[in-house]
DNA sequence: TCTGTCGGGACTTTTTATGTCCCGGTTATA
DNA sequence: TATAACCGGGACATAAAAAGTCCCGACAGA
């Protein structure tokens, strides 16, 4: 049945918008009955003639008898109703957990994808799409779009399409190097999004062991210098969230930090931060870049994470994201997240 | 699924014929691509103005890529056109009308693809496709696999691919010359067959215009022979059914026997069987191999055949089929039959 | 280089959906 | 029993969407 609304959703997107509003009517119908169509119309919020048209179909369809003490629901409409009620609640499913997940993490938006990207690589590949799609409606005139490292961002990047307007986008690093794989690395990341929205981009490359006079020379570069305000001036940030104790062993994390983390009890880490249950800090990698602070200053902060086994890592950061902060991720997570 | 479909249908008729409708230009298009909008139009039965805001959807849901050269599916369209596959069996009722063939024409399966293949090519394609999947499933052990000739039946071979485990396998024709063509020919489909499922093969050349003397002691060939016990100890009947005065003509069937036919008022035929409306055999071609009344021997007896224009001749034949028949036909000739 | 097919722009016509107003009948109520 | 409120539905103007029609320049294949 999931498939088949997929499908449908696809092929025929207002497809659903009609199908909830018939069944608001036949809903309001079986409460008001017998209702003539004025009264229902502004129950419903709807005009007199809209109303009226779906009321003629309902009508010829024999699911509402229409007298003149007013509208009931037919045999028919009552067994027609009670199947629509499940289905209504499983399309509408989603729609209600991002609402949920919206108030409860007091987050600006929530974007729910199907599945759940621990069990399915496929769910990844969606988490990407829809991060993608979020992000375009971005694109509205220059932007600087700065974004991390990670798998799940490694297929936000793939997802990307360039728009049918090229506009004027420029793809950074959000933080220096945070010990990283190459392969999910952020500047591998950005010159990978770069390459699919047909956009700019920058990298930033910092020397991760070097003595402290060479990093600071280094740091003194025009190129570097350059680099780094382009990305203290980006409007968008695209981040994932990771498992505080994953991350650290991914990256090359020194045993003295992996203390500080583990005996911090972090379970969530974004950008080179790790939080504890309660969205502290618990540790933070020293990096030039953007900082948890700098985030209220982008116009529009997206978070992709998703699998049941990131919620606890998700509802940590989510503590102290900015309130603007739209969420991507799947309904395992979310399903996790809402439990408690 | 059925009864989210059953809703629908009721709540939202005209959005079904609206996927029926995509679901239809999606297939063409897969099957034609690339493809104008123009001819595609033509093949559809549309306006060119109505296909055309039609394609503008589809290129606006990404599922189709539109270029100079023509129209074609985008990988999603792929995704979309398989998912909706099943779903438009269900909503166009073939899985019924499989149950209610098989009930009429008492036979052991009746298996239905979608489509025409009077009109379009592919769907004689799509027919292979289906026996050569139903043939596999018999591929147990060892055995011994009679076919006969005909377009549909080159199909089948033209579809068939070798199996993960290389079974014993051996493709046989099931009777000898019945004057056809040799490129339909049952020995060269043989071939064909065992080629594409990599298995083995014996073909029979029966010399067709011989003297009695020369016929006989070619029989006694050893070789022959031992083809010829072959045959009769197949387990597995795959063959074509044909329009009793089509096949009559393309072979090259003397005067006097066409008069039979034609005043049999023969319509069906089958390896060489000519059979009236009533099923009842008008003539028979004289050849060595399988004979009607050895189908009732064989494990299995699968037999292809579709096209609104193939109805009559496929009722004819069922009349006398074994109970145990799997028949593979398409949507135009099931409905033609069912009609009664 | 020519020819036919490609997509798509542009315009008109047709169809459909919606907004608006009103009428005659029924019903609850004063 | 008179009346006001509410009922569905007819009628018609208007807005919006779909379909019909014609044409253009691009491009591939002969």
């Amino acid at each position: 049945m999931r498939s088949l609304l997929d499908v449908q959703r696809r092929l025929l997107p207002d497809f659903l918008t009609v199908m909830q509003k018939r069944y608001d009517i036949l809903r309001y119908i079986k409460n008001m009955q017998p209702v003539g169509r004025r009264s229902l119309a502004i129950s419903l919020n709807l005009t007199e003639r809209t109303l009226r048209s779906e009321v003629d179909f309902l009508k010829d369809q024999k699911l509402i008898h229409v007298s003149s003490s007013g509208m009931l629901l037919s045999e028919e409409g009552e067994i027609i109703l009670e199947k629509l009620e499940g289905i209504m609640r499983e399309v509408m499913g989603i729609d209600l957990m991002e609402q949920d997940l919206k108030r409860q993490l007091s987050l600006g938006e929530v974007i729910i994808v199907t599945g759940d990207s621990d069990q399915s690589p496929w769910v990844k590949s969606e988490l990407g799409k829809a991060c993608a799609n979020r992000m375009k409606q971005e694109w509205t005139g220059k932007n600087i779009i700065a974004v991390t490292g990670g798998s799940t961002m490694a297929e936000v990047a793939e997802m990307l399409t360039p728009d049918h307007e090229s506009k004027d986008l420029m793809f950074v690093p959000a933080r220096g190097g945070l010990g990283e794989d190459v392969h999910n690395q952020a500047n591998m990341i950005v010159s990978k999004m770069a390459e699919k929205a047909n956009a700019f981009y920058k990298v930033l490359y910092i020397p991760d062991q070097v003595s402290k006079e060479a990093y600071l020379s280094f740091m003194k570069e025009p190129t570097i210098k350059e680099v780094i305000s382009l990305i203290k001036s980006a409007n968008i940030v695209v981040h994932g969230i990771g498992d505080a104790l994953a991350m650290a062993q991914r990256r090359k994390t020194g045993p003295e930090v992996m203390k500080v983390i583990t005996e911090g009890n972090a379970v969530g880490e974004a950008f080179g931060y790790y939080f504890n249950e309660n969205g502290d800090v618990v540790h933070k990698v020293k990096t030039v870049g953007i900082q948890l602070a700098d985030l209220d200053q982008a116009r529009s902060v997206i978070a992709v994470a998703g699998g049941k086994s990131k919620a606890k890592a998700i509802r940590s950061y989510m503590k102290t994201a900015p309130a603007s902060t739209v969420l991507i991720t799947d309904e395992a997570a979310a399903k996790e997240l809402l439990k408690g």
